[in-house]
DNA sequence: AGAAAAAGTTGAGGTAGTCAACTATCGCCT
DNA sequence: AGGCGATAGTTGACTACCTCAACTTTTTCT
């Protein structure tokens, strides 16, 4: 007889599939745009207004510096985003959405936080215990980084 | 005052944040095995002992066969792949898992459906509900495909 | 049989990613 | 103040990924 598997294996397991049913709508999104996913993604993490340092984006792409230079040369050239200087440090740099970057964003945003369809039809218990289940989960992972 | 957001939209953006911070672990291992995150993904759609065409890795890849046809080179050329010709059909090849592929992709495997430690951590309702949710949504979407 | 479609490969061209070396700037330290 | 080590970003070389169009071989349709 099989033992039953760990309820947080199974919904990991869960987790990656609904993710990965996902994938076409993100990249049919970034083709639509005429973008790639790396720079959609990109396009996402700058938020409208805010002066983001490219260090900072090299991070939450977990990638190198290096490579975001590339990226943001190119978001540069179609006019999406712009380089700034920094006003007390003159080594870093300053990124911010231009306004056809913030058009741009924000239609993607708006595609993207509309949940799929298969979400979107849950019961709304399972709506309900899905967000508050994640919660939770967020939350405990904030609170063990801010204590580091 | 705020009307309260929908609770699949939260949920859905929260999923993304947990997948998010899942990335850096997808990546460490990836970079501890020697692979690329693509050959990585790849090694892990190929199930031990199941023969597969090139073109259905196409689909789940999500790009084209070309693609493929450099991906399955690179795993190919580090013995953790092997293309053998089809049966019934000569023009397709069908892709299976070498002895070490086997093994790099078993190691992969047990790291990757570990849960997180957020998730790990939750009290034993959240993931039963975390669970039962997930699974209703995956289900709904089977069904939907399979009446297409 | 002959046309159309499918599986895979090749080549050209662009994007993404790493690493090492370099420039400019900042911060600290004594 | 002068000097040294760290940090931000760029550049260049090299690889991996990805798409598109063109091509070969084989299958399928009619």
């Amino acid at each position: 007889m099989a033992v039953d598997k760990d309820p947080a294996s199974e919904a990991w397991e869960l987790l990656w599939e609904v993710m990965q049913a996902n994938k076409p709508r993100f990249m049919a999104l970034a083709q639509e745009l005429g973008l790639s996913p790396v720079q959609l993604h990109t396009l996402r993490i700058i938020e409208p207004g805010v002066e983001v340092p490219m260090s900072s984006l090299a991070g939450k792409l977990f990638c190198d510096n290096s490579n975001v230079t590339g990226i943001v040369d190119r978001l540069e050239a179609r006019d999406l985003v712009e380089r700034r200087p920094a006003e007390n440090d003159r080594r870093v740099k300053l990124l911010v959405l231009t306004a056809e970057g913030e058009r741009i964003r924000g239609i993607a945003h708006g595609q993207m936080t509309q949940p799929p369809p298969e979400i979107a039809a849950l019961p709304i218990e399972h709506k309900r215990a899905l967000r508050d289940a994640l919660r939770a989960a967020v939350d405990s992972r904030d609170a063990a980084t801010a204590s580091r």
